[in-house]
DNA sequence: TATTTGATCTTTACGATGTAAAGATGAGGG
DNA sequence: CCCTCATCTTTACATCGTAAAGATCAAATA
């Protein structure tokens, strides 16, 4: 949209200590989102993570920059440095929010499932579905390179994601799987449950599907490919004779 | 390394034609790939293509700039457009490259193969092999979102690889798969195959499966793992008592 | 209460990048 | 032999991330 950013504009000619930009802000903020804005804003990150949000629904990944988020919110494009550092600072809070929203996601899954069968097909169910309303945080969380996973609000909602998956395959197996060590059969459920939904899901969003799913039976819908892929067997023919 | 790129450097003071630069593009060529550069360098799509793998690999993802590329070949920042159009073009015919790469990997990978059960791992181990020898590459091809699959090399190429899948896993179902059609459970057990090994290399990459690998039995690599995730059945418990 | 202090936000500045446009170069066809 | 045009270089510009210095104000301090 070029707007260009009014560069040298008030800094011209004589060096007034500049009363008229307060006002300025203060409109330009009550445009976007609520009307209390007393200057030191009060709660600028939130306020920014929010607008990556909006940012990153709006424009994609490619548009979530440091200073369209700064834009968004209505402060200078160097404000956000003061909270979060650099970019990957932002974008790893930004992807610490998504593991949050989508653990809460995966926890209320479960909730209305009665078979065993079902029980076992609403994660990855909401897994899939979670990416599928959210690619932009999805992307944050799994595309970008720029994550610091020494962060500890990052690190915590990862881990808490990986610790509710492992305890879903152990569910799964009908047996209690202990923190700190793992049978070869135990990790390889849980890579197989975490790269099978991860990558039909990275594979999804990309499109990369749509070959496969333009050739099966008219009308067949992602979710249902994946209820087939999880819960027919490995190898060999198809049940059927 | 600021090496800031000599602006206005020669523009300065009298606006002579400029006759020194032709040697200076020559003495710098000659220091990075062969001898003969008869200034319209006469493959200079080719010798792009080969600098901006090796930049991906010195520099990874990040340092892959189309001015990077330019600087790596020797040429104006401003040359790869002609060839590539922009920065998407550049990457997209890379990838092209990749699948390439990737598709001789995975079509010789099956040649020392005896056992049926060699024959079906030969491939997803080779696929891992190959991201794990070239992350840069995998990262290309599957991680960027700046491709253009309507260029005919990527779209030939990305085509062949998914042909090559469909195909091994026609062979291990001991069925023909038409080109046209496929049943649920066929796209299932393709959709399976490709995101299990495509979650898992991702996941691998991405250092996302150092939790398990360090609670599995000492120095379990993550072949062993791939072995036992492809092999032991989808639910219930392991195979022995 | 008056002053100082420190966190927060803005300005300014710089190098790097992608891309567009205009100028130089030289190989090959007329 | 000249001229055309694909190829490569220069120049220019908007945008981005980041650093550094200045402005502002709430709250602690004297």
């Amino acid at each position: 949209m070029g707007k260009s950013e009014i560069r040298t504009a008030t800094a011209r000619g004589a060096r007034t200590p500049k009363k008229a930009s307060a006002p300025a802000r203060l409109a330009r903020r009550t445009a976007s989102v609520k009307a209390e804005a007393p200057y030191h804003h009060g709660a600028l990150r939130e306020a920014l993570l929010q607008a990556a949000e909006r940012v990153l629904e709006r424009d994609g990944l490619a548009g979530l920059t440091l200073r369209a988020v700064a834009r968004e919110a209505g402060v200078s494009h160097a404000a956000p440095t003061h909270h979060f550092g650099d970019l990957t600072g932002l974008l790893s809070e930004l992807a610490a929010v998504g593991f949050r929203q989508f653990n809460a996601a995966m926890a209320s899954s479960s909730d209305s499932a009665t078979t065993p069968i079902e029980r076992a097909l609403a994660r990855p169910k909401a897994y899939v579905a979670y990416a599928q309303a959210h690619p932009g945080m999805y992307g944050i969380m799994f595309r970008t390179e720029r994550l610091d996973y020494s962060r500890p609000s990052l690190h915590e909602a990862a881990e808490a994601s990986f610790a509710g998956l492992a305890n879903a395959v152990g569910m799964m197996r009908q047996e209690q799987i202990s923190g700190d060590a793992l049978t070869l059969h135990q990790g390889a459920a849980i890579a197989r449950a975490w790269s099978m939904v991860h990558g039909f899901t990275m594979l999804l969003l990309d499109g990369r599907l749509e070959d496969i799913l333009g050739r099966l039976p008219e009308g067949t819908t992602p979710e249902r490919l994946l209820e087939a892929m999880l819960m027919s067997p490995v190898t060999g023919k198809p049940p059927g004779p």
